[in-house]
RNA sequence: GCCACUGUGGCUUAGCUGGUAGAGCAUCUGAUUCGUAAUCAGAAGGUCGGGGGUUCGAAUCCCCCCAGUGGCUCCA
């Protein structure tokens, strides 16, 4: 009998009799009780039952590290097609890939509720309790489509993944065999700790076009406390949206009657963004930035001048159309459709809704002659813009109709270009320094080689893209380059922030920009005396007030640092007693731009104290006999805890200090936190 | 825009298979003046998202709109 040599992770080397299954190797390795689900045999995952010939190297794959997870969430995914089948004799599996925080599975099948998600995830767990050995099958391309040949989705994709002449594999489990390389759990009864959470719909290979699809997701762990622990997560999550906290803390409302997706700024969250703005204002004035205001809507011929009409016609308002042309063509029974035409052609002239800052900022610059001494020139302004996003994208403050970003654009000559863009990511970076944000990753669109839809000569391309990689890989953060993100008229820099649920979000951005000076015709005289072309420079480090509040709103679950927070203290009164003394207090805070509020009325302490928590204060001001006294105060920190017979002036310092220096988080309560 | 689900006073919510709305918190009015997560009593507040239909009768059934949620698609 021959035999195998097998290397293992930490170097050592055993014998086997050939043919022996990896799984029964791992057991030599960690026992018979390990927690491996496949492993890695050279270098390439496989089941636990594949044998191994010849000599090789191993390792075990562990069910909680993050390959393990994959998997038992991609074998998770085979199991609810396989109770679906089960259930819906009807359906047809199509796929069924791991994601993220769980796995999900595509049917073309008659639309269900989320009602029959317990019923089909019933059928899972019975399926998995049976302990079906999950096995797989070699087969060639000819079997694989006779096997499926019930299925035209399994036969599309067996035609468009395997080389011609090639088979692949199936995986089987009791009766449900799927298409599919694997690797997978050796058993159905990995997979009891699942539970299906939503269901929704797909487009078919992603493509609007194709039919829909039902897509189920689900979780799985590998124990019942992960589970448990993964569902407790998700609740906590909750509690942290933006769209529950806003409601809570009263930061911003949304009405029906105003519109889809138009934010209100309710008083305490305008001070939120109140503060930002002189926050980030500070800064532009000190990189030398100049402050500009520009109207909210500019005639149809300025964006098509730009560009943004009418190639960007269906993510706009429509245009606003002057009264007597408005009747006029009412009158002559002109259609909607007519009406788009004549606005197309140039036909006719009107107004629209900003979509974005830059066309106004350029003409600011192109309003007086400018030389390479102008330069680079930085124009600022907290710009409202306004996009149709589709009605079903909608959703609390992160994506909006109406949104007010941080705007600038700088006008710099080719050399300056790598230096403005180094500066503009440092903004970013100071910001992100003072909110304790640290979760966000840095991306690098730049050209799609393969495509030809860019504007602007390659050379300058290449100059510009390696400023943006050298202005990332300043920053000391991950970053990753990505071709084919970037924007047709040049590459970008964006900042995308992890929310608590995991999803991310592109916040701040800085994009190079060749074509709007081209199509704007914008010039400078250089020293040699000739007329050159400027390039331009987006930038928006928050990129909208409206989603970077949402995103922090979720950051500091509604905890926001002291100088964030819409009213800082609240003073609380013992009894009647104490209403003067509050008063008192209440004035010298204000007197130093301290944002109070003071309850004086005749409650319980305990209530108010509850009440108040509610909105998150950074300080419960308690006031009673004792501090009446002295002249002192108590504090309560947002966790409860608390400390008594602090100095008024004393605290008025503290405070004040504190909120002077942005700390991330209250700090004059000791043991505090977040 | 597409699919599924949801929509009851400011907020949270009860209301089974149709008989014409109940509660808690908040609010207001009294009483109480109280040391760190709900003091007591009373009052006021809803044409049940909007419109149409079925029915003797609809918050409950049907249709159309509007809005929200989870996804898909999209995101200059």
């Amino acid at each position: 009998m021959s035999t195998v040599n097998v290397t293992f992770a930490d170097g050592t080397v055993n014998s086997y009799a050939s043919g022996v299954s990896c799984g029964d190797v791992i057991v030599d390795i960690h026992g018979s009780k390990h927690s491996c689900i496949a492993a890695r045999l050279n270098g390439v995952d496989v089941d636990l039952s594949r044998p191994i010939q010849s000599d090789a190297s191993i390792e075990g794959i562990d069910v909680s590290s993050t390959d393990g997870l994959h998997i038992l969430r991609h074998s998770a995914a085979h199991l609810l097609a396989q109770a679906v089948m089960a259930l819906y004799p009807g359906a047809l599996p199509t796929i069924g890939p791991a994601i993220d925080r769980g796995f999900y599975y595509d049917f073309a099948m008659d639309p269900i509720s989320e009602n029959d998600l317990k019923t089909i995830e019933k059928k899972m767990i019975e399926l998995a309790r049976k302990n079906l050995a999950v096995s797989r099958v070699e087969m060639s391309e000819a079997e694989l489509k006779n096997e499926f040949s019930y299925n035209p989705y399994k036969i599309e994709i067996i035609e468009d993944k395997l080389e011609a002449g090639g088979g692949s594999t199936m995986y089987q489990q009791g009766d449900w065999g799927d298409l599919c390389l694997g690797p997978h759990v050796p058993s159905t009864v990995k997979l009891q700790h699942v539970r299906l959470t939503s269901v929704s719909s797909a487009y078919w290979r992603g493509n609007q076009d194709n039919e829909q699809l039902v897509r189920i997701y689900g979780i799985v762990e590998p124990t019942k406390e992960a589970l448990q622990h993964t569902l407790h997560q998700m609740e906590e999550a909750k509690k942290r949206d933006h769209r529950k906290l806003g409601k809570d803390l009263q930061l911003f409302h949304i009405d029906e009657e105003v519109g889809q997706g138009l934010i209100l700024w309710t008083p305490r969250g305008s001070i939120v963004r109140q503060e930002l703005q002189e926050f980030i204002r500070y800064h532009l004035t000190r990189q030398g930035y100049h402050q500009v205001f520009t109207p909210h809507i500019g005639k149809l011929d300025l964006y098509r001048t730009s560009g943004h009409f009418p190639y960007y016609q269906e993510s706009q308002y429509p245009p606003l159309v002057e009264r007597d042309l408005m009747k006029k063509l009412s009158e002559d029974g002109c259609t909607c459709g007519e009406l788009s035409n004549l606005m197309q052609t140039g036909d006719i002239d009107g107004y629209m809704l900003k979509p974005m800052n830059c066309p106004h900022h350029i003409k600011i610059y192109a309003s007086q002659p400018r030389s390479y001494r102008d330069l680079p020139l930085r124009l600022a302004e907290f710009g409202t813009v306004y996009r149709w996003e589709q009605s079903g994208e909608i959703s609390g403050m992160t994506r909006v109709r109406g949104f007010t970003q941080d705007d600038a654009h700088l006008f710099v000559t080719e050399d300056q270009l790598a230096d403005e863009v180094l500066g503009c990511i440092e903004l970013v970076q100071i910001i992100f320094e003072h909110l304790d944000m640290k979760d966000y990753r840095v991306r690098v669109g730049l050209r799609d080689p393969d495509s030809n839809k860019y504007v602007g000569e390659s050379s300058k391309w290449d100059k510009a893209e390696q400023a943006c990689r050298n202005a990332a890989q300043k920053l000391g953060v991950a970053w990753t380059e990505e071709p084919g993100e970037a924007a047709f008229y040049g590459p970008k820099i964006d900042f995308v922030v992890k929310d608590v649920i995991g999803r991310e979000w592109q916040l701040g951005t800085v994009q190079v920009d060749y074509n709007l000076p081209e199509r704007f015709e914008l010039k400078y005289k250089g020293s040699d005396g000739e007329m050159h072309r400027p390039v331009m420079i987006h930038r928006a480090p928050f990129g909208s007030m409206e989603r970077f509040c949402g995103v922090l709103i979720e950051h500091f679950a509604g905890k926001f640092p002291t100088w964030l927070t819409p009213t800082q203290c609240h003073i609380i009164t013992i009894s009647e007693k104490h209403k003067a003394y509050a008063h008192e207090v209440a004035e010298e805070l204000r007197k130093h731009d301290v944002r109070v509020n003071v309850d004086d009325g005749d409650d319980t302490i305990g209530k108010k104290i509850r009440v108040h928590r509610a909105l998150q204060p950074a300080y419960m001001v308690i006031l009673g006999d004792g501090e009446m006294e002295d002249r002192s105060v108590s504090l309560r920190a947002r966790n409860g805890d608390q400390i008594s017979g602090l100095p008024l002036d004393e605290f008025i310092v503290s405070l004040t200090s504190e909120i002077e220096q942005k700390i991330p988080q209250p700090s004059l309560v000791p043991n505090q936190e977040r």
